[in-house]
DNA sequence: ATCCATTAATGCAAAATACGCATTAATAAA
DNA sequence: TTTATTAATGCGTATTTTGCATTAATGGAT
């Protein structure tokens, strides 16, 4: 069943005239009649009523142009819409990302996204950091956005931003700048930073931070969640070294102060992931 | 795009095995293989991820294999459809009948069409006389069954049954059986008849059964609504001939009196109609 | 009634397409 | 490194489709 042979059968069936009909779709009038005995045939029934003269739709054939000409369009829409899925313009991806770039590198890459590709449905997820990795091998998620670099194989990272680490206390905190700082008066605060995982590269930047200043800090609480972090400094229950990024979100109460260390933020896909949405949107996010 | 080579598709897209599917769908493996190939290549798309080890998938095949199944389903349903229009099982017939029928030979053949046909459907309508042909030419009704012969080129007549004519008098009424019928007594009587149409057989009918009595009637009124004419006699109005299958109807207070004059019941239907649906209808009727 | 123009079907040869067999090339596992 | 597995491919053959020319049927015109 050629669907070929369908679009000759409808053809004819708005004609009901072979000549003319061959004529449109470009066959010769033997050919379409030998298309449409062939369809007869295969379907096991009489499409037209025709003698040498006159041509005509039976009960049959009449049922069939109408359903046909339904079932054709429906399946030329599938394959418009499967030929956007296979450009990437269509479908849908999923990105965990850290909580920090909510407010700032996070809406600048949706913009792209939303602008250049309309169609594409994205999924925003958060996952903890010890199981961003095992997400994305598992395919619960598409693209990871991380402060992390890894090694594991199936998996590549490219580099798309960094920010500065800062200090985050209260406005009426007695460090109001950099130069307030000093390694005594530091080791005299009670900080909250985030879980020390094992690996974590950011991690070890703080960790590096800490030992600029040469002393090991009095941490009162870890915890991986910056909002949570934030709303324990502004009740002045210690202060904080968070990537600068929060600035963007509400921070009333709060004052930064950058440090000159760099975080870097990376995005993180499976290397054999072949779907073109990822093709398209990393190439977005590289872009510039 | 050919039907079969889309289930060759969807075979594939369960096994994701070519060696597998090739032998399930009874070609070799290399015309399997390039059948996969002509349709990526018609599509424009990329339906599975392979190397020379594994099948897999793309998302846009995924999306295909989920539609195309049910376009797939649906096709098929609509073929088998097709051919029960083909052999007439299904469809639509619209038949015209006259009332006095309608409750002693239509029972008789509906219940042969369902039981036959059952997804048939059936549409009873009731049409002038007059209107009879013409409704019939014009593809307003299917089947005319009438009590008149018709000489139309086109359309086609056979007799069906025959019934008796029967004076129709209330139960109180002097005439109780046929003996007490005379022209002298019938001569006192007021008539309602049917409307004396030109050309109508029936109409002929009883002229001549008036005239082997050798009067002419005293009628009061013409109908061609037998329920109108029943219910006008028992009230008393007069009395009236007409076919004895009225006697099937509700006639309580009415007495029938068989009369020695035949009507003939028969099915009409135009020559050209080549509607399955017909000539099974038509088959059924004659049957017995 | 007869002829003519129209038009769907068909015989035939050529072209296009699909197929099977055998082989190749890639790759995962041993 | 070797081996077994497996999708792709070259090639000759078989099948299908096509176009050209012709046939046969039919409605309309004279």
């Amino acid at each position: 069943m050629d669907l070929q042979r369908i679009k000759y059968f409808l053809a004819l069936s708005e004609q009901l005239h072979y000549w003319k009909t061959a004529e449109k779709v470009n066959i010769t009038q033997s050919a379409l009649s030998r298309q449409i005995q062939s369809l007869e045939n295969e379907l096991g029934l009489q499409l037209f009523e025709r003698n040498k003269r006159n041509v005509k739709l039976t009960p049959a054939g009449k049922f069939l142009k109408e359903k046909w000409e339904v079932e054709l369009s429906e399946i030329e829409y599938i394959h418009q819409f499967a030929r956007q899925l296979h450009l990437g313009e269509r479908g849908t991806v999923t990105i965990a990302h850290p909580d920090s770039i909510s407010a700032s590198l996070m809406p600048d890459i949706l913009a792209k996204i939303t602008a250049a590709f309309p169609q594409l449905q994205v999924k925003l997820v958060q996952v903890l950091y010890e199981n961003q990795l095992e997400f994305l091998k598992n395919y619960k998620i598409d693209l990871a956005i991380t402060r992390d670099m890894n090694s594991e194989p199936g998996i590549r990272s490219k580099k798309i931003y960094s920010d500065h680490l800062a200090l985050v206390v209260p406005l009426e905190h007695a460090f109001k700048k950099f130069e307030d700082l000093s390694t005594k008066r530091l080791k005299a605060q009670k900080f909250i930073l985030p879980t020390k995982d094992e690996g974590s590269s950011y991690s070890e930047i703080i960790q590096a931070l800490f030992k600029s200043y040469d002393f090991v800090p009095d941490v009162f609480l870890h915890s991986e969640f910056g909002s949570t972090i934030i709303a324990l400094v502004r009740k002045g229950l210690g202060i904080a070294i968070l990537p600068d990024s929060y600035m963007h979100h509400q921070s009333l109460g709060l004052r930064f102060i950058p440090l000159p260390f760099k975080t870097d933020i990376l995005i993180n896909w499976r290397a054999d992931d072949h779907n073109p949405v990822l093709a398209n949107i990393l190439k977005l996010v590289f872009e510039n």
